[in-house]
RNA sequence: CCGCUCUUAGCUCAGCCUGGUAGAGCAGCCGACUGUAGAUCGGCUUGUCCCCCGUUCAAAUCGGGGAGAGCGGACCA
């Protein structure tokens, strides 16, 4: 696999290809990376971006992941002292999900963020930015949360940390695209440099198929969860056998949330894929990739109950070692 | 600073006027049917009624005080 294959593949989107390409010729040392607002827990949205991370490492890029502290604070996520608690967590996580220690640079916002030039930026960046483009730019309000000032605050340190870090690309979920077009747009005013930016997909909601899985709302698989709990959690997914489900009665579009797991957490982590399957059912099966899994479970060859209990053992298998170092943190 | 409104199950809310310690829908859980899930059918669970004080035999309900949230006005002009 070349450079701009790895690093372009299972993402949503590139802005701009040509940008992505000019790296892809050239990948090794360039820096990118992923701001995430610190929490306990990763959950598989979080090690979506950590899949893509290790690709980029792959390609010979250094990462840098950004323990955003201050992001968390703004968000009301607690005290200093407690989110860097949990940051802290978080990073041994990512570490042991298989991030290349070496290669990765984890950064707390606290570190410049609350430095006189980065402030001055920021402010410059208030005074540009008007509150409507803020408000649609910025994380989502918990349900019946009040939008403060912190939360339009919010997206406008996301915009300046892309030139603080000294970053070569930008990289989040499909959620953050308003944030990095708000960069793409900003920066330049402030006499920085453009950067690409790409997007990883949402994962649909696992019992639903609709929307995007989160850990506010329905049922999120992360580093806590044991193995029975992820048997149980996949086993309960949505899974008509098809990778283009029918709209449910709201009209909402839905997903295929086991493929999508496959397709983006395990395949790209896995080389080949084994179904152990009874002979009664035809004995087991190997995939070397994920088209052809998807094919058979539309053909009916493998039945949506098998493809479940593969996909959660290939998903403790990734969580195992991070559930591990979670037990140490909390004796 | 002033005024108005709201606070009841995980969520959205009804009940309050005319006191008798609580309900609906959705969600959730369990079972049936499917070799998964969903859909369908059957069953079940859930509460410091925001807090404190008072009136009363009895307060979610009436009175007083307080807290939190939302909205509006005024000031700046």
């Amino acid at each position: 696999m070349d450079a701009y294959e790895l690093i372009t593949r299972n993402a949503e989107e590139v802005v701009t290809d040509e940008e992505v390409r000019e790296l892809a010729a050239e990948p090794e040392g360039k820096r990118v990376y992923v701001g995430y607002e610190p929490s306990g827990v990763l959950h598989l949205g979080h090690l979506l971006t950590a899949n893509k991370l290790i690709d980029l490492q792959e390609a010979g890029m250094d990462v840098v992941v950004l323990l955003a502290d201050v992001h968390a604070y703004l968000n009301g996520k607690g005290t200093f002292e407690e989110i860097r608690e949990t940051a802290e967590q978080m990073r041994a996580q990512f570490l042991a999900y298989g991030l290349d220690e070496e290669r990765t640079e984890f950064v707390y916002g606290s570190e410049y963020q609350l430095d006189e030039e980065y402030a001055l930026d920021l402010h410059t960046l208030e005074l540009a930015t008007t509150l409507n483009r803020a408000q649609r730019a910025m994380a989502e309000l918990q349900s019946g949360e009040a939008a403060k000032v912190s939360h339009v605050v919010y997206p406008l340190m996301q915009a300046l940390d892309i030139e603080y870090l000294d970053l070569d690309l930008a990289v989040g979920g499909l959620d953050q695209r308003k944030v990095h077009m708000l960069a793409r747009e900003e920066l330049p005013e402030l006499g920085y440099e453009v950067r690409p930016c790409l997007h990883t997909p949402i994962l649909a909601d696992l019992t639903t198929g609709v929307g995007k899985m989160s850990s506010s709302e329905g049922v999120t698989i992360s580093m806590e969860d044991s193995t029975e709990e992820i048997e149980q959690k996949v086993n309960s997914a949505f899974c008509p056998p098809t990778r283009d489900p029918e709209p449910d009665e709201d009209g909402n579009e839905r997903e295929n949330p086991v493929l999508e797991l496959f397709e983006y957490h395990v395949f790209p982590r896995f080389e080949t894929v084994t179904v152990e399957r009874p002979e009664k059912y035809g004995g087991d099966l190997t995939y070397d990739g994920y088209e052809e899994l998807a094919a058979d479970l539309e053909s009916g060859e493998l039945h949506p109950a098998d493809a479940k209990s593969t996909l959660a053992t290939y998903l403790d298998e990734l969580i195992a070692p991070g559930r591990e170092k979670l037990r140490e943190f909390r004796d």
